[in-house]
DNA sequence: AACTGTGAATGCCTTCACAGCT
DNA sequence: AGCTGTGAAGGCATTCACAGTT
């Protein structure tokens, strides 16, 4: 669609992104490459090279206009209104769900789902929990094109599977297992055993 | 203290593991570096690049000794015992209580940390609730050298704070907060924020 | 003086290509 | 024939260094 962005920098954009909605939301009107290297971690170089891939223009001693940043980023990589079904609605099910209540206005967690019966029908933050079957209908419905994976390991390729074929473009999967979609769905896993085990390799080797 | 292994490699070693582990408990003894490489998602070279960092020797039509590949792995990057303070007994923290139960002998989640009064001294995923006062104490008392952050976000920089003078030396933050922590200690943000709204961008555009 | 913008240099990671083993 | 082990090439990401701007 545009001049390809590599996985690593639309990461970047978007924590730029986060950054840059707090600092506006305190008033601030410019930003300086080094305030945000300071906040993701990273060179203020590197942060220069990112933005040459926007339009914003910098201005020594004023730094970056807040706006035209955040309405750049968006332009580029943040969708007008994304649709997301969450299926379990477990603990981690409900945390991310009350995540999402907040800002970000594009997406939304319309539907949730599950198969514990106690669930259906009710609204846990702010989403209707169906059950799991109605899944592909409601998807068609609602027109959702994402889907987060909170189940437990040993149904998360079954679920994969079901959201696929309710015609979601992303998965998002939190669930402790290897699942393998095909090709066009787009896969991101969150592995929180292995950033934990990073943590304590990288807490003891410094 | 070893020829320096880079984040990347961390990761993936870590990976490797988990699919070793499924692949032993499966009764499988040798593993190509194809189907590692398809269980990672990257190339089999990469796979048998990341091998030559070990001691482990494949051979040809056999593949990789599991036994022999997990116990370099974990020689190298395993640490003996780690124990981890969970601070936040929400949705989230429970939820990553009960992973822990698991499998990973080596990481404990030895104690939580809560504020609320209804938590505290309760035993939740068999780990004991305290009140977050008492974190400097009991970190002390049971070794605590991790620590998870599960808690609100206006909470999580006042939290890390509390932890990194209680002594732990790595952080997990899952709060959608920046926080910051001085040198010495290694801090792991687990942004799920991000994770989603990667994810809708990629969905888009492919 | 302080900060941006960017060509050039560097370094790292990944892939290629192929020799060697079984 | 099938798979491992690895030098060499290639590509990508990061940093350097400095000219340009206010």
């Amino acid at each position: 669609m545009q001049d390809k962005i590599s996985c690593r920098e639309v990461e970047r954009f978007l924590r730029y992104r986060q950054f840059l909605l707090d600092a506006r939301d305190a008033g601030k009107e410019n930003v300086f490459s080094h305030e945000l290297a300071a906040a993701a971690d990273i060179s203020p170089e590197q942060v220069r090279r990112d933005i040459m891939l926007l339009h914003v223009n910098g201005r020594p001693q004023k730094g970056y206009p807040i706006k035209e940043f955040l309405d750049d980023i968006e332009l580029k990589l943040i969708p007008r209104k994304v649709n997301v079904a969450m299926v379990g609605v477990g603990n981690l099910g409900r945390a991310v769900l009350a995540y999402f209540t907040k800002r970000r206005p594009n997406i939304s967690i319309v539907a949730a789902f599950d198969s514990d019966p106690e669930k259906i029908d009710r609204v846990i933050s702010g989403c209707k929990c169906y059950h799991i079957d109605s899944l592909a209908q409601v998807a068609k419905e609602q027109n959702i094109v994402l889907g987060i994976i909170a189940v437990p390991a040993s149904y998360a390729q079954k679920t994969a599977d079901l959201l696929v074929t309710a015609g979601v473009k992303g998965i998002v999967n939190f669930a402790p297992a290897n699942i393998t979609v095909g090709e066009g769905v787009y896969l991101e896993k969150i592995d929180i055993t292995t950033a934990i085990e990073k943590t304590a390799y990288f807490a003891n080797t410094l």
